[in-house]
DNA sequence: CCTTGACCTTCCAGTGACGGGAAGCAGCAC
DNA sequence: GTGCTGCTTCCCGTCACTGGAAGGTCAAGG
C-alpha cells in the first residue's frame, strides 16, 4: 500500500513516516516502479508499535531500543521492564515538578483578587520572590 | 555592570540574555565605549522577573505579556490573574496526561515479571493495544 | 486525448528556547 | 609583552517533527 494508507492505518503522518525512514528508525520501504513507497501489513504493524510507544511518551531513541527488543526473539523481559520503569520514574519527576509549579501559581492567584485595580500579588510575587 | 555579572545576579545565562535581546523580549542594553553591554540594577531586576516567570513554566511569549503588565501602572490585576489561571489549567491538563500515561505504563510493567525470559507483556501491549 | 484533482516525490526552512564553539577584540595582572 | 578571562558576533545543532515549493504519477470524467 502507499504511504497515505500506511499513515491512516498506523496513526503516523506520511511526513513523519518519511522522517522516521530518514533518521533510520525504520528501514527504507520498498518502492513501486514509479518510485512510490510501498508498505506491507508487517511494516504497518511496526508503525503502529512506534505510534503507541511515542504516545506513551517514549523518545524516538527509546523507541529505537524498544523496536530492537521487540524484534529480538531472545530478549530478556527484564531489559524491557527496565526501560519502561525508568521512563515511569522520569514521568513521576516531571509530574512532581509540574505540581510544585501549580501549587506556587495557585498560591499567587489565590492572593490576587483579580479585579480592575492594579495591585497584583502575582506580579509582586514574580518581582520579589524566588 | 557587564553581562556576566548580570547573568550571575539574575540567574539567566549570558547567552540567553543576548538571545532575549535578539528576539525583543528585553530592549537592547546600553554599551560601553568598547562595545560591551552594560546593565543597570533595574535591568537586572527585569531579568530576575523573567527568570522566575520562566521557571514557573510561562512561555517566553507569556513572559512578554506579563512584562508589559508589570510595567503598566494602570493594568488590571484581573488581566494578570487570567494569564496565570489559564497557565494553571494548561499545567493541570499536562499533569492529567502524564498521569494517564504513567498508569498505563505501570499496568504494563506490573504484568511483566522482568526476568531473563523473552515473554514480555510490555512489548505485547505496545504491539496490540491502543 | 486532455484535464482535473488527489496523491506521491525530494529538498529546504522553520518551530522553542536556547547551548556549543569558532574567530577575534578588551581589560587587567604580572 | 604575555597570559588569562571576558566580551563580541556569527553560525550550527538540539528534538521531533511540520509546512511549503516544485514537480512527477495515477485514476476518473468529458
Amino acid at each position: 500500500m502507499n504511504i497515505g494508507e500506511a499513515a491512516k492505518l498506523s496513526g503516523i503522518s506520511a511526513k513523519t513516516i518519511r522522517y522516521y525512514e530518514s533518521i533510520g528508525l525504520i528501514p527504507a520501504a520498498g518502492r513501486t516502479a514509479a518510485g512510490y513507497r510501498a508498505y506491507t501489513r508487517n511494516e504497518v504493524e511496526t508503525l503502529r508499535f512506534i505510534h503507541r510507544a511515542r504516545s506513551l511518551g517514549f523518545s524516538v531513541e527509546d523507541v529505537s531500543g524498544l523496536l530492537e527488543l521487540w524484534r529480538d526473539r531472545s530478549r530478556a523481559s527484564a531489559d524491557v521492564k527496565s526501560i519502561a520503569l525508568s521512563h515511569v520514574a522520569a514521568i513521576e519527576r516531571k509530574i512532581a515538578e509540574l505540581d510544585s509549579i501549580r501549587r506556587t501559581l495557585l498560591d499567587l492567584t489565590n492572593r490576587c483578587c483579580g479585579d480592575d485595580h492594579p495591585e497584583c500579588p502575582i506580579l509582586d510575587g514574580l518581582a520579589s520572590e524566588g
